[in-house]
DNA sequence: GATGAATGAGGGTTCATTCAT
DNA sequence: GATGAATGAACCCTCATTCAT
């Protein structure tokens, strides 16, 4: 086991967080305009609450952001790249491909449970038309390696036998995220209209079910 | 019981033609609300824009809605409706249960590619979590009627042996919606990042191709 | 004689300034605007302050002029549209054409030293190579007139074997414009560098003598 | 006579060099803001472009010159000693004195063309009522030379009767400098009124000939 | 019933300037 | 001596909304 070189004081001392830290007070104000534009969306987001959750001030935000739209660029940018470390992590190599299935469908359904900021946002970039993602210069970057992954397990199971040729791994995806993206989404229009609470842990949990149900037929064989 | 006080034939004669302008311009508003919170959301839509595009004054829309957040509601409102008459003309009562479900999800898909100010303004009230539905007198006429009609295709399949029996048809309308609300609220940011253009004619016709497919994997016998 | 007509309370009272008076607001605003850019040029100059000295809100500035800008460009106009009006009292016609010449050329005089907004905003305006001006919808109205009129002067001079012939009015224009407007717009720093008082009434005269000498040698003949 | 205390070798092989890069980044600096400020005037001159075009930083100006304001008066003050400089070069000292004049007319008027920096700085400097040559410490010796070189040419062109006696050197010069400041000053909205291009070669030279008529008529006998 | 004038509040942004290293 | 991070104070402008006729 490797040793952790000792790092000097200056570079991370815990005493809180410390002025004149570029790279820290960058984040506090990223991670606050996160919040905020996940909340309010692009135009009733307010500069003096980012700063105030980053304990730093509106001015800050001008100094690293440019313009508020940047911020939101950056925002954006931010909960992207979130995702694509979580996903980072996942691994669908396993022999049963029905369960590494299953398992791929929950994993992007928990991300969207967890992460509602991530809907917030892209919701509000879709009303922009992605105006600001198009501007965006890691554009490159953003592009979900999972639908690779999904490409090979779609091949082993169907070499296995189990799923049925020629499944488009991008439309599969298409509709594992539809199922997650809508449903939470929309839950609150959904509930009101259909006068039953879509938030409540059972409704979510049927709709898992289901969903993984749904997903699980359109790919098994027969 | 109150007898109406009888109105001169001054006011009656003219009580027609202008009760008629004032629903008339009320209508204007109402429709250049519509677009322009559909294009803006709530916060970015301007009421300059809506009293022009009303061939209006801003005045107006005090006049007659009382607040901005007040002409969002009607707005969401009207497009609910616009929704609930578009499916009043919707049969499903043929024989094959099957051919019935696709032209279902056809219907369902088609109106969303059709009335995007639909999609739009539902994200933005779900921005809010559905708070000015919510207040909305009219809430209990925005329950969807066709979850029932869904029902009765599903029992109807069932019985002819051609559909699986215990299938949900809440569950079957939201993964319905979901694959076409999703694809067409989303395809600004999924095109960025997929790096293709999903508003493609024949991107969309794959994806509606699959998706009936899907939906019909879900509820056929094996 | 002709008897005016008596005019309506309603458009004439003395009552001071009335609310809800789209003229009256718009002038004391022009007025104060005129005094504000004249004193600070335009970036220094405070809304607020011209807000103020107008009895009126920083709001109405823009409701009536739109921005910062056009408001400097009307404030422009008033005091070009001021010195036409001036202009418009004076005549020429008189026999003695030296005299009628230095006549005009104290008329000019006067008009700079009752009128320091005038050389204000017309160098703030040349600082910006007249972009403002250039954009006036009325720049054909703010052409001098008293060119043509001192044409005729220097016409009838010369028949009158007073003035020598071929003078260009517009040249002596220019000449006797230069001599009064460049004392007064720079007499701040010619009193420090030349470490005298040239605001001194004496001055004053003293150069307004020896400017109107110069005139006259200038077009006089031998 | 003092004597020099010794410095070590090490100081004084650096001095030079440091010293000199010293004067040279505050050199490039003041040569920026003069341009800045001629360009945009005193508030709307902006620091970063300032240090940007002196290939320094925006720290530095505070550094070698504690204030905008401050830096501006130094802009000041180094357009008059560049506008002293150049007046130090000139003699007129020949036998032809209307020759001689002429000859001095030309240098100020090419002066004023070559450097338009120089009467936007005034300009501006005007705008403020003098506030900061006032504070100048160098005040006296920003004094024009020039006029007593004025005086002696009236003076020597009197005694060869070339020029009429009594005329004031100081009257003169104001004269001189007036024909050419006010129009290069003010061409701009001269050009946009009287609807002709005063920039154009040809109407400059047009104006230097009739203003050098008019000021040789001004002195000249009979 | 309809209109134009008026308004208070605040929003994003920028600027000159100063810490802290 | 020089630098990058930080800041407070405004400034222009816009928006939804309401008087007053």
């Amino acid at each position: 086991m490797r040793t952790e070189p000792a790092r000097s004081n200056r570079m991370r001392s815990e005493s809180g967080p410390r002025r004149r830290d570029r790279e820290a007070t960058r984040a506090r104000i990223l991670g606050a305009a996160v919040i905020e534009f996940a909340r309010f969306g692009l135009s009733e987001a307010r500069g003096e609450r980012i700063a105030r959750r980053a304990r730093s001030s509106e001015r800050m935000l001008y100094y690293y952001f440019g313009s508020k739209e940047e911020l939101f660029r950056a925002a954006l940018e931010s909960v992207y790249a979130s995702l694509r470390e979580a996903e980072r992590s996942l691994r669908l190599d396993e022999e049963d491909s029905l369960a590494a299935l299953e398992r791929f469908c929950r994993f992007v359904w928990r991300y969207y449970v967890e992460h509602p900021e991530f809907i917030s946002l892209l919701n509000t970039e879709n009303l922009y038309k992605a105006r600001h993602l198009r501007r965006s210069a890691q554009l490159g970057e953003l592009v979900s390696p999972v639908v690779g992954l999904l490409g090979g397990l779609i091949e082993r199971g169907a070499q296995a036998g189990v799923f049925r040729p020629g499944v488009d791994p991008a439309q599969l995806y298409l509709a594992i995220a539809s199922q997650g993206y809508f449903y939470l989404s929309n839950r609150h229009t959904l509930s009101a209209v259909l006068a039953r609470d879509l938030s409540a842990p059972e409704s979510l949990e049927a709709h898992w079910r289901e969903s993984a149900e749904m997903i699980r037929r359109y790919v098994a064989v027969t």
